[in-house]
DNA sequence: TAAGGTGTTGATAACGCTGTCATTACCGGC
DNA sequence: GCCGGTAATGACAGCGTTATCAACACCTTA
């Protein structure tokens, strides 16, 4: 094992063939006899070769590596599972990723004209070969402005809709949401509230819908007194759970539409000094660390977001290799986890 | 603003200089005339032109890349942190970064050798300038003995113990961890338990080194039976706090030694019906996310993440443009932040 | 046997930049 | 006015790959 200086001279000279025979094996080309394969092959790992990445992007035009955009999260964790979902399908496909971090200001108020302007200059910058897009920049239409703008083949995590020109998964946000609210009536009363999302995310409306679905589904009437809003970090859950629970006839559940919120209206009802579940049922959504994490621990819906990642990426990059027959749009099943946060059903019926 | 295609030569003939003047203009060299680099600064701007960054690193065998070595953390939400930090460095220097997980299996046994050769492989393949270890991989030796075998410059976060090669940070974990002792025996009682963290993190003795130092000082004397094993995670927290809070005589604080074991901590006080911090005191380390979100809120000793993973990746870069007085070693102070889960002191002494 | 594939290989020109070194312009001092 | 030194600029050769196209070997088929 030679230190890694060797080029691709080097090995067609051990091997006894031109430098584009190695290149054709390195690149697993066709039409290269089996023989000469093995060759060249045991001449690479001899000398310990490996191709310069540099040299390979400058002549190919290419860079095989993808760029992964993403705002500081207030869903806890999400975008760090989306990482490795990423990552597991850049890896085996060879590809290397650049994070590409918009809106410095981590804060409530992420100025969208910037976030656009830092991908821009960040896709021109590193030439990334594709862009990835986590939620809520996937609908940010300057952001993907600026990448249709530059022709950049762009996947996007939980858009609010897919549209014909990136790959995109969702999650069956709606019908999720729906089995939650159906369970929370079916265990425990009628007074279901709702906390909702941030309104940048298209996931929060569809979540929403579901709720309402769920609501109808039961012949349970629409109150409008029971949605509060949210955007989706601890705090905001907090505060929504102590405006509902401050209600003259307050909910005996409170349905949050992500896991941190469900964190802080936990943590709202303790100090409010009301046990969970036996005074208030609290659900959440995206079984995210941190559901595991509250006591009780949250009764919640799971969003696989590693393998949500892993899929889309795996379809832009099957997209950047020119097969034109992958697939563009996939939306993946939530299934409820059912934990300690949700009172069984009342023994007298309520 | 043209389609980003401008070369290096449209930009040398718009502004009728060579192209080796545009290269001095794009990197900031000396000697060319303030009227020249105008003129140059100019016609880039007016084309569009960005430099290829293929072509500069085949050209000066640089990358402006760096690679982030992580493992999949127990810590919660630490690794993020860093992750923001060591952006924030690399994009005020003009570096790209390149996140490189190790050690597949996101679980407890993440296997060391395998670390390494990901290590090596990810290293060699994108020929990053320098490399960032987080713990634990930053005291993993297969894996530093690797990076040494390539040569690679490297920066460590939070490693057991400075070497002469490689840029560090350190935060006060040992100083840190006997505040908290300290403040836990003033405001509470004689019993305070200590629950250990993973031994493959070289802060994980320093942090035990600290509570014994916070013990002696208030001359309280060592009870072995109060030291419990730990992982760093959740359930390892649980599981110490289960064995503690058993014990014919029990303690009456229990100091975690990051905040994820002492979310366990605090969850397990509830599931056997002892009130946080009424009947035990809980306290952790890190303030990471989730000290915030656990009820009674955690006391804890802020870690200051961001802050130190943005200073070691400003000094590896530093090191790595040739500047050998930049700083090599730093230290980060850990102020205590006090919260709800630490009883005040009895009104009657004990 | 000749013509026309198909599979396999190589020579050579890019790719867009930086490094090296040569060249020119300009300055001050004797 | 000549010399040495330094600032400013450019010519040109790589850097290590891939792409293009030509060349050749070998098979069919007529």
């Amino acid at each position: 094992m030679t230190s890694g200086k060797a080029t691709i001279t080097d090995v067609a000279a051990h091997a006894g063939v031109s430098i584009k025979t190695v290149s054709r094996v390195m690149n697993r080309e066709p039409n290269v006899r089996p023989e000469t394969r093995e060759r060249v092959r045991a001449a690479a790992s001899a000398l310990g070769y490996e191709p310069n990445p540099a040299a390979r992007g400058l002549a190919s035009r290419r860079t095989f590596s993808l760029g992964l955009l993403y705002e500081n999260p207030h869903e806890f964790s999400y975008t760090q599972r989306a990482f490795e979902g990423v990552f597991a399908s850049c890896g085996r496909a060879g590809y290397t990723l650049l994070l590409l971090p918009c809106g410095s200001d981590g804060g409530a108020g992420a100025n969208a004209a910037s976030a656009a302007d830092s991908a821009l200059h960040l896709v021109t910058q590193t030439r990334v070969d594709g862009v990835i897009l986590t939620a809520p920049l996937c609908d940010d239409e300057p952001v993907r402005a600026a990448l249709r703008g530059r022709d950049t083949p762009t996947a996007r995590i939980a858009p609010g809709a897919p549209d014909g020109l990136s790959c995109t998964v969702r999650a069956g946000d709606r019908e999720a949401a729906r089995a939650v609210t159906e369970h929370l009536l079916d265990r425990v009363h009628r007074r279901v509230a709702f906390v909702k999302g941030d309104p940048r995310h298209g996931a929060s409306a569809d979540r929403l819908a579901g709720y309402r679905d769920g609501l109808a589904a039961r012949g349970v009437p629409w109150d409008e007194a029971l949605v509060a809003e949210g955007l989706f970090d601890f705090d905001s859950g907090r505060r929504a759970a102590y405006h509902l629970l401050g209600l003259p006839h307050r909910p005996t559940a409170i349905f949050a539409s992500n896991d941190d919120m469900a964190a802080g209206v936990i943590a709202a009802a303790h100090a409010l000094g009301l046990a969970v579940p036996t005074a208030v049922s609290v659900a959440g959504f995206d079984d995210s660390p941190i559901a595991a994490r509250t006591w009780p621990a949250l009764s919640t819906v799971r969003q696989p977001v590693f393998e949500m990642a892993a899929a889309v990426t795996a379809d832009l990059i099957a997209q950047l290799r020119g097969r034109l027959d992958a697939p563009r749009h996939r939306v993946f099943d939530c299934p409820l986890v059912l934990r300690d946060s949700v009172a069984p059903p009342p023994s007298a019926s309520g």
